[in-house]
DNA sequence: CTCCCTTTACGAAGACTTTCGTATTAGCTT
DNA sequence: AAGCTAATACGAAAGTCTTCGTAAAGGGAG
C-alpha cells in the first residue's frame, strides 16, 4: 500500500487545480495558465512539479519529450482534506460557519444555490 | 490608515482561533488550550504571539504582568479572507463546490442546516 | 553532423515557519 | 532586601517554501 502524499502547499495547490481542470499537462502548459494570472517563471513551475513528483502529489509520464504531469489523487479527496483541515484549524469544526463564509465571500449562481439546496435535502433525507 | 496584516500561517490561525473563542488571553492560557490538543511548548506559543504582534495580527495589552493578547481583526473578516483565498486557489472560485466539500466533510447539525437554508433564502431574496 | 531551440536537471539563495534553549525581568513572599 | 517563581525577551537552529540561474540533454532543421 502506498502512503498518502503530504498536504500540498499553497503554490502546489494552485498547480493541482490547473491539472484537475486541464488534465495531464506539460510544464509549459501549466506555466502559461499560471503566468496569465500572475507572472510565474518556467523553471519555478518545473521545480515545483519535480518536488510534487517526489512527494507523490503528481504522477509523471515521461514517454513524450515534454513530460506530462497528472494529479495522483482525485480533486474530491484533496479538497476534502484541505477543507477538513481548515475546519479544525479555524472554524472549530463548524461546517455551517465555513459555509456561510463561503457563500458571503463570492456570489454563487442561482444554479449553484439550487445544487446546494439539493445537497441539504440529501443530508436531511439520510437522517430519517 | 493602518495597513492590513498579512495572512496568518497555519499555526497562527490556530492561535487566533483560540483567542476568538476565549477573548483576550495570556500566553499561558493559550498554551494550555493548544497543548491539550497537541503537545505545544510555552515558549513556542510565546514566540508565535510575539511575531504575530509584530505582524499586527494581534494586539498586546501589557498592563498586567502576564500580557494579554487579543486578535486585531474580527474573526469574520479573517475567515472571509482565508476562505476567499482558498476559493481562488483551489476551487476555481466556485463557492458551491467548497460548500459541498464542507458539508460532506463534517456532519452539520439540523440547526446548522436550517441556518444555511435561511442564508440561501436571503441570498436569493436579494436577487429579486 | 552541427546548430538551435525547448525541455529537464541540479543546486543554491533567500525568505519564512516553527520550535526550543537560555537569559532577563518582574512580582510576591518571607 | 533576598530568594523563588513565573513571565517575557532574545537568538539560534532546523526545516520548508519559493524562486531563479545555469548546466545538461534531446530533437529537429538545415
Amino acid at each position: 500500500m502506498t502512503k498518502d502524499p503530504p498536504r500540498p502547499t499553497q503554490s502546489e495547490l494552485e498547480i493541482l487545480s490547473v491539472l484537475w481542470d486541464a488534465g495531464p499537462s506539460t510544464v509549459r502548459e501549466v506555466q502559461r495558465t499560471l503566468d496569465a494570472r500572475r507572472p510565474t517563471g518556467y523553471t519555478t513551475v518545473l521545480k515545483l512539479l519535480q518536488i510534487m513528483t517526489e512527494k507523490g502529489l503528481v504522477r509523471r509520464d515521461e514517454r513524450e519529450r515534454a513530460h506530462r504531469y497528472a494529479p495522483r489523487l482525485p480533486r474530491e479527496r484533496t479538497e476534502q482534506q484541505i477543507v477538513g483541515d481548515l475546519l479544525d484549524r479555524a472554524f472549530g469544526g463548524s461546517s455551517s460557519r465555513l459555509v456561510m463564509r463561503a457563500l458571503s465571500s463570492r456570489r454563487a449562481t442561482p444554479e449553484e444555490l439550487d445544487r446546494i439546496r439539493e445537497l441539504l435535502d440529501e443530508i436531511e433525507g439520510e437522517r430519517r
